[in-house]
Formats: structure tokens, sequence, C-alpha cells
DNA sequence: ACCTGAACACCGTTCAAGT
DNA sequence: ACCTGAACACCGTTCAAGT
């Protein structure tokens, strides 16, 4: 046991980094000494604490992006929003810290853009789609899904920072508010 | 010159840190060097990073509330709730970091909760005014009010990270939609 | 009352050396 | 290819001592 090469180190330092995000600051040298590994180790990996982190808001996007599409893809488009956002808030109340992290910053990686944008294509796409239905009003549907995507992120955020109770009765007066908001007219 | 008593060390760290935050991760020691001051003399004004910390964000609070009750003053619900936005986006956008700083954490402690509260009191009063003129849906106006900040906050926060870009012509259409989402019917 | 400066235990990063 | 361990320049916090 014990072998010279850890043969996971990446993966095991991006887990032991997320479970201890929000706990106070995070140091490399106190996830090496928890992984049992030799505190430069980690430079193999990653470039720096900043190329950690980033890899790690990476992560998050991707598994973000994955809850938002399969919590979008059946129902009318009133369900299909509300199980969207219900899993977005959902996301954030268990992984505050990291939605912070992923969007934190403001400087952004292309790779992290590209991530962060990869998310955002099912929201897009349910807003596209309830254009072509004619229930959401017609214009520019990045536009439109912007100013949709902005409320449930609202919700999320003051949820995930403790500032709000985001109970499933507010999430989904939330999208009821927004679907008579954004109804044509 | 060079006094011994600097007369002013807790409002020239908390200047300091402001100007500082967002630039990379802020050091206690950096700030003090910066002021001329030695790395100990912090101490007696601020319990620790932390402290001085949680005190730059109860003072973006205390500006933001400020700011949101100007915005707020005058016109029709659907200009104050406008300006309101507006102003919010301009604070966001002008002070992304410190917006940050505001609203992570999870840990807040008693006197933050409260200068967070005073600052969504403008926005509060704006709903429960515009209820009882007959021109928001009625109920709970703290609930009201949390739906509508968080659409609100969603648009700020994310133009205060860069991944919107919310001209003024985005925060209108935001909250022409929100209007129309909490119109009675 | 307010500040200094040495001390301590940390940290991120670098880099020669090991396997 | 991957990891170790010493080295370096930092950091936050503590605390006796100065004024």
């Amino acid at each position: 046991m014990s072998p010279y090469h850890h043969g996971n180190l990446r993966a095991a330092l991006l887990d032991e980094a997320e479970q201890r995000l929000g706990n106070g600051e995070l140091s490399l040298r106190e996830l090496a000494r928890a992984i049992g590994v030799s505190h430069g180790a980690p430079r193999r990996h990653f470039a720096g604490k900043q190329a950690l982190l980033e890899a790690l808001a990476e992560e998050g996007f991707i598994r973000l992006g994955r809850t938002l599409e399969a919590a979008a893809a059946d129902g009318d488009f009133t369900a299909r929003l509300a199980a969207l956002a219900r899993a977005y808030v959902h996301f954030a109340t268990s992984h505050g810290a990291l939605l912070d992290l992923m969007f934190a910053g403001k400087h952004r990686s292309e790779g992290l853009e590209a991530a962060a944008d990869r998310a955002f294509a099912a929201p897009l796409a349910l807003i596209a789609d309830a254009q072509a239905a004619g229930e959401v009003v017609a214009g520019d549907p990045e536009r439109v899904a912007k100013v949709a995507f902005a409320a449930v992120h609202g919700l999320a955020a003051l949820a995930g920072a403790g500032v709000l109770e985001a109970d499933d009765a507010l999430i989904d007066e939330t999208v009821e508010r927004l679907v008579l908001g954004l109804k044509p007219r």
C-alpha cells in the first residue's frame, strides 16, 4: 500500500477541495496532507491554487448543466421551467460555496466561459421552444433567456448564500410570475 | 509628519481594502504597508482579517441601501422599480468584488444581516406601496418582494460577475416583464 | 489608547533530486 | 512520468514592549 504514484491525484485533489470548500480558506498543503501526498505533488496536476479552483468551478458548471438538462426534459413550458428552477436552487443550496466559486472572479478563462455557456444551453433551448410554441414573447431568444435566467439565478444565489429560504412554494411563485411576465400579449 | 498615531486607521484600512478588493487575494500586511503602519497595527481596530472583511461588507450594504433608497424615491411603480434596478446593477458593475463579499459566506453575523435587511427596506416598501395602489398582486409583501428582489439581484449579480452585459435596455426589459408578472388579474 | 517589532506556525511556489 | 523535501518569500495572529 501507499504506492509511490497515487494514480488519481488530480481527481482526489478536486474531491477533497470541494468537500472543504466553504469551510474557511482552502490550502493546497492541507489538501495534500489529507490525501497523504507531499505538498509539492499537486504541482504536477495543477499549475497553482487558482488553476485547481478554476478546474473545480468548471466541473461545477458541467454538473449544473447536466442537472438543468435533466430537469428541463419533460412537461409543458411552466412545468419545465419550474423543474429547472427547483433544480437550480437545489444545486445552490447544497453546493453554495461551489456556486460562489463558479460565479466569482470576473477573471474567467475561456474554458470556464465555455463550460458556463454549455450549462446555460438547456434554459436557452427551453425559452426558444416556448417562443416557437407561442407561449413566450417573441424576440432574440438569448435576450429573453437572460431575463428568465437572471430571475432564477437570483433566487438560487440568494438561497445559496442563506439570505433567503427558497422553499418550493417560493420557487413556484417566482416561476408563475415569470411565465405571466413573459407571455405574449 | 508621520505621526505616531495615524488618527483614522480604521477608515484608512477599509478604504485601502476596498480599492484592492477583486485584484487577487487581499493581505492585511499589504494594507498596513500601503498605509505606512506596522503589520500589527490593524489589530487595534479589527479582531482579524475576517472582521475587516465583514466590516467592509456591512459598509457595502449601507451604501447599497442608500443608493436604492434614493433611486426608488420618485415616479410611478414602474419608474421606481426601473430606477431601483438600474441603481442596483450599476452598484454591482462598479463594485463587483464588494457585492461578492456582501453575499458570500453563509456565515453572516447579526450586524451583517441587519445591514442587509436595512438595504432591502426600500425595495420592500416599494412593493408594499404598489400593492396598496392595486398595481401588484396582493399577498405577503415580504414574499412578493423576494420574488421581485431575486429577479433584480440575479441581473445585478450576473452583470457584476461579468457573465452578462446588463445594458439599460435589458434592465428595463427585466423590469417590464416583472411588472407584468406581478400585476393583479 | 494606540502602535511597534519579534516570534510562531502556517502558506504558495520553485526546483533539484529521487524512483 | 510522477513524486519528495528543502528552500524562499510571504502570510495571519499573538504579545511584550514602547510612547
